[in-house]
RNA sequence: GGUGUGUUCGUCUAGUGGUUAGGACGCUGCCCUCUCACGGCGGAAGCAGGGGUUCAACUCCCCUACGCACUACCA
């Protein structure tokens, strides 16, 4: 036996769109596993469908990688000692073992077209048989077929998957698979364009980047048994098969982007931190076995093993993304928040150079717990930075009735002749306006909110008008005075 | 059609022959409270169906049903 070989996993997308979140979990558990057990992580880029290649997809991949945190050993930009990571640049490679493979009688040219192979499929879809390849030029003489190729032929290079038998080989999670060497046609290895088919390319990178453990997307068991004839032609040796869960939407079928989010990119723009998505995308199909949800990453390489990968598919759940997101809000300090936050209320329009850096700092301290996604902070923080231009209709309708007003008045005047601004005075005029009234703390406290701030939620009244400041506040509670007693009360309704 | 794979509350899951089937999100009642959020205490809600094996099945076996995947010179 050989030594136990150092373990080496690999993420290897097709640059052909967005970082769907089901391929991002499939990165996220080769990344956890790698560095649970001090293997390394190896990024290689299938670009080997010239019909499909998109540039900008694989700079959006790289980037959305790099912001979820699962930075790679080996790949793309770090380089390693197997580069390049691009199967487009190792073509001589896949040709060279495709030949092999024809010279020692394990694969063969097929001169058949695209059209023959529609309408052969065509037939057999008709007549309810299986669609397989009638391995027409398998029986082409061997010197005959050499000729041709030579002579420039257009052809593919097709792999001879014996006629009995079966193929077994070992998933991780599921066991032992068989299939039936007979129901399996000649897959083509190599295609007329000289590029090789996923197959040939992920069966000698893997082999010769000493991949240990395959950890993919369960759509890829069918092709499993494949890839074992691959590995036996070669007389290598292959790696352990982890067939992971798909990710589904909630309404059991495929996550896409039609029915909402679906990709990394779009998580990220709804305001969920890398965090929490690399937190909630670890719970879908894996679970340490015990109560604990709230998991920094640090805690999730240390817990995570494959022994715990649950083969069933899981749905994507947003409802208790959120409620993650709010949990990490809740722990993250200030600091955390402000390049993340500032921006977006400078986006939405308040003035940078009018607030302090400080100012800013309360409003982020004040918002943070309440808050479930980035937008949270200025769908209902605004007010921070700019009047309240409408009030919450629903609450307006409550508060902001007859006598309303005068109400405001009493307190703005109360508020003017204050010994000090502080939470403690606000506190105790509130009371005693209250009880010289012959009212609830809650009567006067809900008015003045929704007259400084426009929405019914939010921080404490008393701290809310400490941190907006005393000249603002007496501005805000005036002026809903004034549009109450005009009957000009702008409403709007707030989604909550 | 063929092949494969999966099936515990609505959702994510714990469970490995004997449990009042546990937790979380969501929903909901109460508490805390100036609102919202947080937090605390409760509640409703589940082993797909049928056969076996066994003294005993959510747990093991078989069948059925249903879901999903694959069935390309795409990955």
């Amino acid at each position: 036996m050989s030594s136990p070989a150092r373990t080496r996993v690999r993420f290897a997308p097709s640059p052909t769109g967005y970082l769907h979140v089901g391929g991002a979990r499939t990165a996220l558990f080769n990344w956890l596993f790698a560095k649970h057990i001090g293997g390394d992580f190896l990024l290689r880029i299938e670009d080997t469908d010239q019909t499909r290649y998109d540039a900008k997809a694989l700079v959006d991949l790289i980037a959305d990688l790099k912001w979820l945190g699962l930075q790679w050993d080996e790949g793309p930009e770090v380089g390693g000692p197997h580069e390049p990571y691009f199967q487009s640049q190792r073509l001589p490679l896949y040709q060279k073992h495709a030949r092999e493979l024809v010279a020692g009688g394990h694969a063969y040219p097929c001169f058949c077209t695209s059209e023959r192979m529609d309408e052969l499929r065509e037939v057999q879809k008709r007549n309810n048989l299986p669609t397989s390849y009638d391995r027409l030029c398998r029986s082409i003489p061997p010197e005959t077929a050499a000729q041709r190729v030579a002579a420039g032929e257009k052809h593919t290079i097709r792999l001879k998957v014996p006629f009995n038998g079966d193929t077994v080989f070992k998933d991780f999670l599921r066991g032992t698979i068989t299939y039936q060497n007979r129901i399996l046609d000649d897959l083509v290895l190599l295609k007329t364009d000289l590029f090789p088919t996923y197959h040939l390319a992920n069966v000698i990178d893997d082999h010769y980047m000493q991949i240990t453990h395959v950890l993919r997307g369960d759509e890829w068991i069918p092709s499993t048994p494949r890839h074992v004839l691959l590995y036996q032609a070669f007389g290598w040796e292959p790696p352990t098969f982890v067939h992971l869960p798909v990710i589904l939407g909630p309404d059991g079928g495929k996550l896409s982007k039609r029915k909402g989010a679906a990709s990394v990119g779009d998580y990220r723009e709804l305001g969920y931190l890398p965090e929490t998505l690399i937190n909630f995308l670890s719970l879908l199909g894996w679970n340490p076995g015990g109560d604990e949800e709230y998991m920094e990453r640090d805690r999730l390489i240390e817990v995570f093993t494959l022994e715990k990968i649950n083969p069933k598919s899981a749905v994507f759940d947003e409802k208790k993304l959120e409620w993650l997101n709010g949990q990490y809000f809740l722990r993250r300090d200030v600091d955390f928040f402000m390049p993340l936050v500032k921006p977006l209320w400078i986006k939405a329009g308040a003035d940078a150079t009018a607030f302090s850096e400080d100012y800013f700092r309360t409003a982020v301290a004040l918002l943070k717990d309440r808050s479930k996604r980035l937008p949270d902070f200025v769908a209902y923080g605004m007010y921070f930075f700019q009047e309240p231009q409408a009030y919450d209709e629903k609450t307006a309708k409550k508060y902001f009735g007859p006598g309303s007003e005068s109400l405001l008045e009493t307190l703005h005047a109360g508020i003017a002749s204050l010994p000090a601004f502080d939470t403690a005075h606000l506190e105790t005029l509130y009371k005693e306006t209250a009880e010289k009234l012959g009212k609830k703390g809650g009567d006067l406290i809900h008015p003045s909110r929704l007259a400084i701030s426009g929405i019914p939620f939010g921080p404490g009244l008393y701290e809310l008008m400490v941190a907006l400041g005393k000249d603002a506040v007496l501005r805000r509670m005036h002026a809903a005075s004034a549009a109450i007693k005009s009957g000009q009360v702008k409403t709007v309704l707030t989604a909550a």
